[in-house]
DNA sequence: GTCTATAAATAGATAGAC
DNA sequence: GTCTATCTATTTATAGAC
């Protein structure tokens, strides 16, 4: 990836002014939410000037919409790549909990935000931002279809799958957070648990919910 | 439980003003968080005067907290009952999951308001609402001990299980609030699922997950 | 593209009459 | 206990100079 970094002390346009919005703007929702997030923090994070956010977009709305569809079509191509890609049914479940959580660890502002969308119950949402949304489920029930296929799994209604392995995914990263506010480390609930237990623990798990028998 | 109504265009003092904020306020905050509610909206849905909402609380985030801590207390109750019942584990747990979507069928502001608190982070608790919040995950745990004590469980984390049955329970309820927006009932993902259908989901993903082999 | 200043609306909270 | 009126701070958003 390359970087492009303003010369120190430029006084001439700044090449990434938007880019850097749109960072802070990730970074500030996914921390407090939409509404608790005033325009003037995303500009102080960003080190941009307020007025330059609604040069760049046309709203905070829109800001926002523009943060989670990005979101949403990075994971979606992700999701879409594993259940196109040429493994078993049960490798490519194993995939998606792994680059799900994988994602998650590069990008910390996702869980979260996707968290909070859901639990709000998606009303800053557009029909075009929840196609991407779409997207990402229909990836997934398409490695559940070809599994109850070719018989390695057994019929499960896909939203209830959908729900019972991203569920304890995003709870989890909520957990973390919660468990990162101070004094908070000693409660039994908030205590750390290793990527790599919560991946695998969530690969046995859906493999036996899925498991005929 | 008795119903007590002040007599109509009564001008004398309203006997449960308290509990109509209360009650207005678990609505609102479950629909539109924290920081996207205004002392003015519990007021108007709760037909008292704003004053009087600052009569009876300290400010909005102690009455935040009283929804809360009142939510949580009696979840809390609930699981600790079933936890000290005469059941076997593989009972109880299912009485667990059970009576989890039925105490959200009887409290519809209850799921949403927890999955928006968790994803925030929890900002908004003190260590006493906290304290509450432990004791729905103590009383798992000791269900899930019981369990492994006995042989019926195989050991696992306490914090992976409970993330792995509460997530889906709490990701589906805002599942169907999404679907509750207009427009969006043909989308794939939002698709009704009978209660019924959830419980007995979860309860068979539950006892294959925890399942010596 | 970038900045300052400010408009316009709304928020949380309180004073004080009844 | 209840109400009206209001204070103060903050918020989204824009106008207009550079």
């Amino acid at each position: 990836m390359a970087i492009r970094t303003a010369s120190p002390g430029s006084k001439g346009p700044r090449p990434d002014t938007r880019t850097a919005v749109f960072q802070a703007a990730a970074a500030e929702f996914s921390a407090r939410g939409f509404d608790g997030v005033g325009v003037d923090d995303i500009a102080e994070r960003a080190k941009v000037n307020k007025a330059m956010i609604y040069y760049h977009f046309a709203d905070k709305l829109a800001l926002y919409r523009a943060v989670v569809g990005d979101m949403l079509a990075t994971i979606g191509t992700t999701v879409t790549e594993i259940a196109a890609a040429d493994l078993t049914p049960a490798d490519k479940l194993n995939r998606f909990i792994e680059q799900f959580v994988r994602h998650a660890d590069a990008r910390p502002w996702f869980p979260t935000l996707m968290l909070r969308e859901i639990a709000a119950g998606a009303p800053h949402l557009d029909l075009e931002t929840l196609t991407l949304m779409k997207a990402v489920f229909l990836g997934f029930g398409k490695i559940l279809a070809d599994g109850a296929a070719a018989g390695t799994f057994r019929p499960v209604h896909p939203v209830l799958a959908y729900t019972s392995i991203v569920g304890p995914l995003l709870m989890n990263a909520a957990r973390e957070r919660m468990a990162a506010e101070p004094g908070r480390s000693q409660l039994p609930m908030f205590v750390a648990i290793p990527h790599q237990d919560l991946i695998a623990h969530l690969q046995l798990t859906a493999q036996r919910m899925l498991e005929p028998r």
